[in-house]
DNA sequence: GTCACACGTTCGACATTATCGAATGTTCGT
DNA sequence: ACGAACATTCGATAATGTCGAACGTGTGAC
């Protein structure tokens, strides 16, 4: 692993969290010297990847990290297959239909297809959800020990409402059933009102490649059968899809 | 310049042309060895910025780079300061309406307002077009020495369309009339069937900082006056809501 | 209005660190 | 089963990034 380009990486994720942090906070929250993490920033300012802000000295993000983003959306091939499922299922079941991959112990979302109501929504895709608090997170970390390895060294597990499971006992034991019964279950463990449901896809390599799930208001959970069995059998087909030979897939490393 | 980063930036860059490449491809791209690229292109993907596809053994862009994008919109002032006006400037006009920001000597798009018509349409959030091709990109270049730099420096310019400016000096001529009148446009220069509109947008620090223009089919240009002066009106109202003392602003470094 | 501080930035010597070519392992196609 | 092309690992070299100190600049206090 190169160290300067580690560096430049983590630098991108400080500006992640914190939105607009001045050169010397960034060398605080990386534990470096201040022109150490000045050269790295003027390389990354350099190529649009960062920005300084114009008056205040502040740097964020830059237009091109956009760019990339896009492009990746555009490249995966998991999105451009799931999206007509996302918006079948969402007009068979009534509810908002997410899409997502892990990222480390993280989900992202790389589909969102509103609820069929035609009400305002927020555009979700590109937020990131804890994966031991979601149901996609849940879905696909039941079939990858990577995926649990990483879950567990991040522990203790961050609590978001006061449903979230920290225990990872308790969560492993949910990963097992649902190795078993290929449908994750979440309810407002990530965000009060809102519960979900969740199965993972499978691709021709044997092994998963993300989820997809329905979000689902409190007032409507627990959710009838129906709902799940049309679920199960979109991800079951996106599989198929995608060369998948079974559905659930195997555990894989 | 860091030089790993910089290469490490160029891997992203390249990722970001062909969708997906082979490590020996990289390379060859970067005139750089096979295992120099791979001790960068492995970091990357510790951080999930890049990931290698299954079974193929090809790279590609990682679920992070969505995620630092998505984080790159919310962070945006202009983003949010501009999202109103854009949809009430569709309204009045029926046209879509695009803001977009420079990087280096393109244009990135950061919000899309459809046009109020209805009609389904792609989301072109985070969608490139050179800026010696697009009206956004005229209307930011014209108050911009570094832009025009780095216009310059990009050529030969590259041609989109039969219609597209090649000439330097051709596009010269046009910044010193945007720089005065505070609208500039395109027709069919970057896309068949297209035509432009745009004008810049100032911040409080006495420079453009973006800009805002409306999307007209070719059937319906030239256009009528009226939607002009509603979009002067309007990257007035953004400037001034941003603190810019005067509109046109002034034209900088 | 002046001072002082804090911050970003530049510079140069040092040694850590990335780099590169060759060797190894792995996967694919024949 | 063989060969070729590719990704990957390893280790010696010196080029490279790193760090501390000095400089410049802008900001807030008095």
């Amino acid at each position: 692993m190169i160290q300067s380009v580690d560096r430049a990486v983590r630098v991108l994720s400080a500006l992640q969290g914190s939105r607009r942090m001045t050169l010397s906070e960034l060398a605080a929250a990386l534990g470096l010297p201040a022109s150490t993490v000045h050269g790295i920033v003027k390389t990354l300012v350099g190529h649009g990847m960062v920005v300084q802000e114009r008056g205040s000295s502040r740097y964020m993000l830059g237009p091109r990290v956009l760019l990339l983003g896009n492009v990746y959306l555009d490249t995966l091939e998991l999105r451009s297959r799931t999206a007509p499922w996302a918006g079948e299922l969402a007009r068979r079941t009534g509810y908002a239909v997410r899409t997502g991959v892990l990222l480390i112990d993280e989900i992202v979302i790389i589909h969102h297809e509103p609820r069929p109501d035609g009400s305002r929504q927020m555009p979700e895709v590109g937020i990131v959800i804890p994966a031991h608090a979601s149901a996609l997170g849940k879905a696909i970390t039941a079939f990858s020990a990577q995926a649990q390895k990483a879950v567990g060294e991040a522990a203790p597990l961050r609590s978001m409402t006061g449903e979230t499971l920290t225990d990872l006992a308790a969560l492993e034991a949910q990963w097992e059933e649902v190795a078993a019964t290929g449908v994750a279950a979440e309810a407002e463990e990530a965000v009060l009102g809102e519960c979900a449901l969740a199965s993972p896809i499978f691709d021709a390599f044997d092994g998963v490649v993300g989820a997809i799930g329905v979000v689902i208001p409190s007032t409507a959970w627990p959710v009838e059968p129906p709902v799940r069995e049309a679920l199960r059998e979109t991800a079951r087909a996106i599989s198929r899809e995608l060369g998948a030979p079974t559905w659930p897939g195997p555990r894989i490393a």
